[in-house]
RNA sequence: GCCGGGGUGGCGGAAUUGGUAGACGCGCCGGAUUCAAAAUCCGGUUUCUUCGGAAGUGCGAGUUCGAUUCUCGCCCUCGGCACCA
């Protein structure tokens, strides 16, 4: 019996592995595949809980299904482009490429030295041409296709260092190097057309039950899919003013019109009206995220123009909102200040008409009446209720040719372009005489130079080199330039589990291989992906589809989404100095106990609070565990005699446990992924064999029995220690090759149960009785229970409730 | 503000389909071992209690024989809100 010693057996183990490659994985169509992969990650620097968390999960469930005999792909590679690198390189005086490389290499030694059963043979990392150069090429089948097009939108400009920001780059309005005013300030950027496929990605959702309801419901209300009228409303001395309303019963309530600031008839309006003017420039210094437009003051001013009401053809007055969003629906809004809340704030403040038009409860001089009812005060509309307004006016403004039924959705097209320099660069050409060029195929990729300078205002330096935006045209052969726009990193993000599949193919962006290994079978990633990352990743998964790269229609089939590592209740960050380094615990306990312990601390999806005392209690775990499976191999030998003749009831009992174990463990890794509470099923079973000290040959043989499965059942959390106790127990093989424990139904027959006794729902007593005995039986049984009885006593019993297997509730009064 | 989570002993958490609230672990208390300590092992540990019991899962209502679980209304907290990844 040798004592455990974490970091020799951890280096034994890994070896091993090595030796064997036995991670690597070839597609095989004779064998059903399992593809487990999690989100992979930005080398922001070391490792950190939340990455460990992440990895053990999809490890766990990797080497679970391994040992259930399928062919598993479990990856890895990094997210290398982003604007950490950048700041890091202004900060640091080092080039964005050398400090990520740096940090991929220290991440991945991290990776190996927790023994994560990674194919290393396919780490790719985003930020190699070999990688991105197919995601340019993709780019230009979808421009080629008119998925892409080219519009002006707005972004955070920070007029000092004369540079974009990013949204967590404004600080209240100010850039946070330059301390200036950030102003919004529109520029041509590129787009995909995402609401092309806006009913297929909300359709899809219906047929995804590996998916979280929260998720798909979260993705459902982000697509936001509505059904309205765009009604077209003449303003003289202007033209024509477009709405959409989802609302058009209320068309009679409408008082006011409200445009956005960056609305032609705003602009239009403003230039004869310095204090509009004014107040535009204003809004321009507004942040236009949605949180911000939700929560800010609403303010508003009179344009001076008037609108003409549709139906009544009464003047509506025309204003300016900062709260109305220029990218949704038209940028312009009727405001019916009786229905609809924002409108009814906006009208008290500014004195405007509010009027009732539907019939419902509550109390106008309140709140806006946001109910459906039936129509009043609406001309010939009154007396219809929402369906037949509806329709009627569809039909009234159809004829007239002044409106439509329109279906509208929230999600809006993908803006794809970043004026950033650590990215990929998008490979358009722009010359004077052709416009916008996309670069033909045979001059991709468009490499990203490395060696570059930074100044201190954070601009991207290929803006500033001509040997990479001097050009010439594809098409005409003249000057021209490169755009040194690069793409979004959520581009990168969007197909990497395809490229996994076959990351050194060189002839296309994706080889037949992804079809044997796509879709990804188990998805694991945090929740605050759950909209962006996983909504543009299923979209771009669908382009990929249509352009006859992959033959499935979804890229994950089950998602998991894991809560965030805390410490003392908040996120562990470097700017709070609450962060946990793990090389420091695999240093001190050794990489199983670390794995060990983010796996039982917490359910996966919840938050996982950070204690010090609970590694040491994943430690003491593991140590018992080596310690009694050696003592009893020391003491019993690792050859156990046969079971034979009958086993008595404490016997009976220690099976029962260990195959109930292997049951309970095999549905929470497989089906609940619940490995906290696989983990205490273990620590049970540890606990009960432990007290069992049965040495019969029988009692030596189901010892053997319960050792020998709780260590195949231990190895997806504890690989290196379960491998080190497989060869003790005289196995040869890998153990992460060996097969997983099966249930042993037989013993899990049990003939006696006991039973719960409630009198009027208070637990008073419990009853052994047989598994297969009658309701009348139980019910005899517990009223004869002595402390039921007690309670039972001079009352009339009123009901008796018995179910089976479980509980007996006698109610009495 | 909108959308989606979460709230259970001193702490992390369990209770899988409405059926024993607190599994498992940590901490603490007691014991064994030790010259002593650490480590290890064994036992106890929701609160109150007149020792019969009673109360108890963020707060307030409701449905039910029975609610941590379902319904309604609140409070607190975390994630996302389109250029952090």
């Amino acid at each position: 019996m040798s004592t455990y010693n974490p970091q020799e057996v951890e280096q034994h183990a890994q070896a091993l592995w090595e030796k064997h490659q036995a991670f690597e994985v070839k597609a095989d169509p004779n064998q059903d595949k399992f593809y487990c992969l999690s989100m992979f990650p930005y080398p922001s620097g070391k490792l950190h809980m939340g990455h460990v968390r992440n990895y053990t999960l999809s490890e766990v469930i990797a080497r679970y299904q391994k040992m259930l005999g399928k062919n598993v792909l479990h990856p890895i590679g990094f997210d290398a482009f982003g604007l950490p690198a950048e700041n890091a390189a202004i900060k640091n005086q080092r080039e964005p490429a050398e400090w990520t490389y740096n940090n991929m290499d220290e991440m991945s030694a991290q990776f190996k030295r927790l023994g994560f059963a990674f194919d290393w043979s396919r780490q790719l990392a985003t930020c190699q041409p070999e990688y991105y150069r197919w995601e340019q090429w993709m780019f230009v089948k979808l421009y080629e296709q008119g998925l892409v097009y080219r519009k002006d939108a707005v972004v955070n400009w920070d007029p000092v260092d004369q540079t974009v920001l990013a949204n967590e780059q404004v600080e209240n309005g100010r850039g946070w190097r330059s301390g200036a005013e950030v102003i919004r300030k529109s520029i041509p950027q590129w787009f995909l057309k995402i609401t092309d496929y806006a009913d297929e990605l909300l359709a899809s959702l219906d047929d995804m039950p590996g998916w979280p309801d929260s998720v798909k419901i979260m993705q459902r209300n982000w697509i936001g899919k509505s059904k309205g009228l765009e009604l077209d409303f003449a303003v003289p001395d202007f033209g024509t003013v477009s709405i959409y309303t989802t609302r058009p019963d209320t068309l009679y309530g409408v008082s006011y019109m409200a445009v956005a600031p960056e609305h032609p008839l705003a602009v239009q309006a403003a230039a004869n009206n310095p204090a509009l003017g004014d107040f535009l420039t204003q809004c321009s210094k507004e942040q236009s995220n949605e949180a911000a437009m939700a929560t800010m003051e609403k303010k508003g001013m009179y344009t001076g123009l008037d609108a003409v009401h549709p139906l009544t053809g009464e003047p509506v007055p025309v204003w300016v909102a900062n709260f109305v969003l220029m990218t949704y629906g038209t940028g312009a809004v009727m405001a019916v200040p009786g229905h609809d809340q924002r409108d009814y704030e906006f009208a008290q403040k500014y004195d405007l008409p509010i009027t009732q038009v539907i019939a419902t409860e509550g109390d106008l001089s309140q709140a806006a009446l946001t109910e459906k009812g039936l129509l009043i005060e609406s001309g010939e509309y009154t007396g219809m209720d929402f369906d037949q307004a509806f329709a009627a006016m569809a039909q009234h403004f159809e004829a007239a040719g002044t409106g439509r039924v329109q279906i509208n959705y929230r999600l809006r097209d993908w803006g794809v372009s970043r004026q950033r320099y650590w990215g990929c660069p998008i490979p358009i050409i722009y010359c004077d005489a052709c416009g916008a060029v996309p670069v033909p195929e045979e001059q991709l990729p468009v490499v990203l130079p490395e060696e570059v300078t930074f100044d201190e205002t954070g601009g991207s330096p290929i803006k500033k080199m001509p040997e990479f935006y001097q050009t010439t045209c594809p098409q005409c052969g003249g000057e021209a330039t490169r755009e040194t726009d690069t793409f979004d990193t959520f581009m990168e993000s969007s197909w990497y589990y395809a490229r996994y599949s076959c990351p050194d193919y060189h002839d296309g962006m994706l080889s037949e291989e992804a079809n044997y290994w796509l879709p990804v079978d188990q998805y694991i990633g945090g929740v605050e992906h759950a909209i962006l990352h996983l909504l543009y990743a299923r979209f771009y998964h669908k382009v990929l589809r249509d352009q006859g790269l992959v033959n499935s229609d979804e890229p994950f089939t089950h998602l998991l989404t894991q809560g965030m590592v805390l410490k003392d209740g908040a996120k562990m960050s470097k700017s709070k100095g609450n962060t946990v380094d793990p090389q420091e615990l695999i240093d001190q306990y050794g990489a199983d106990t670390v794995r060990l312990f983010s796996m039982f601390a917490a359910p996966p999806e919840q938050s996982l609070e950070w204690s010090e005392e609970g590694v040491e209690g994943a430690a003491r775990y593991l140590n018992r565990l080596w310690n009694q499976v050696t003592a009893f191999l020391a003491a019993a030998g690792n050859e156990p005699p046969a079971m034979q003749g009958d086993l008595d009831k404490a016997q009976q009992e220690m099976r029962w446990k260990i195959h109930q174990t292997i049951d309970k463990v095999s549905t929470d890794i497989g089906e609940r992924k619940t490995f906290n509470t696989a983990i205490a099923a273990m620590m049970e079973l540890t606990n009960a064999l432990s007290k069992f000290a049965d040495g019969t040959d029988n009692g030596i043989a189901i010892r053997h029995e319960g050792w020998y499965n709780l260590v195949k059942m231990i190895s997806p959390f504890a690989p290196h220690m379960a491998q080190a106790l497989w060869e003790q127990l005289g196995e040869t093989s890998l153990l992460c090759t060996a097969a997983w424990p099966t249930v042993d139904t037989s013993a899990l027959v049990q003939d006696e149960i006991e039973m719960v006794v409630q009198v009027n729902g208070k637990l008073r007593g419990k009853i052994s009785v047989a598994t297969n005995a009658a309701k009348d039986e139980v019910e005899a049984q517990a009223l004869a229970e002595p402390n039921v009885h007690k309670f039972v006593d001079g009352k009339t019993i009123r009901k008796v409730i018995v179910v089976p297997q479980r509980l007996v509730n006698v109610v009495v009064s």
